[in-house]
DNA sequence: GGAATGACATTTA
DNA sequence: CTAAATGCCATTC
């Protein structure tokens, strides 16, 4: 029994994505130390809590929308409610659309 | 305990 | 620019 699973963290992170905004694989994975990119977007896969996390936050690293488990066309509508510019299936302004300002678990100094 | 999977990333041609 | 191949990590069967 593990404090946080390495997809409780993903969770963790993915919910201090504002709305609006999105994140990578390769971002979640970086916030973790690792290089498991396609580790987080396993976790997503089986989505142990698809409503509990907005899995559908989480994009690829070239700007394209990458997969979800309700369908690639609900993730792009999701997000467009959501106010993310969306075209041909990729994100317009992707660097500002971005986010990678997370709060890192924290520190006991 | 081991093998297989995957909603990716990166590099090279 | 597009396309293909390889690598990489954690989770799951």
């Amino acid at each position: 029994m593990q404090n946080l699973s390495f997809n409780a963290q993903c969770y963790a992170l993915l919910l201090q994505i504002p709305v609006g905004r999105v994140t990578t694989y390769q971002a979640l994975a970086h916030a973790l130390n690792v290089k498991a990119y396609q580790a987080v977007g396993n976790a997503m896969n089986r989505n142990p809590n698809p409503v509990v996390v907005p899995c559908h936050r989480v994009v690829k690293a070239d700007g394209q929308l990458g997969g979800y488990a309700f369908g690639a066309p609900a993730k792009e509508a999701l997000l467009m409610s959501e106010g993310v510019q969306i075209k041909n299936g990729r994100i317009i302004d992707f660097a500002n659309t971005l986010f990678t300002d997370f709060k890192t678990e924290p520190l006991k100094i």
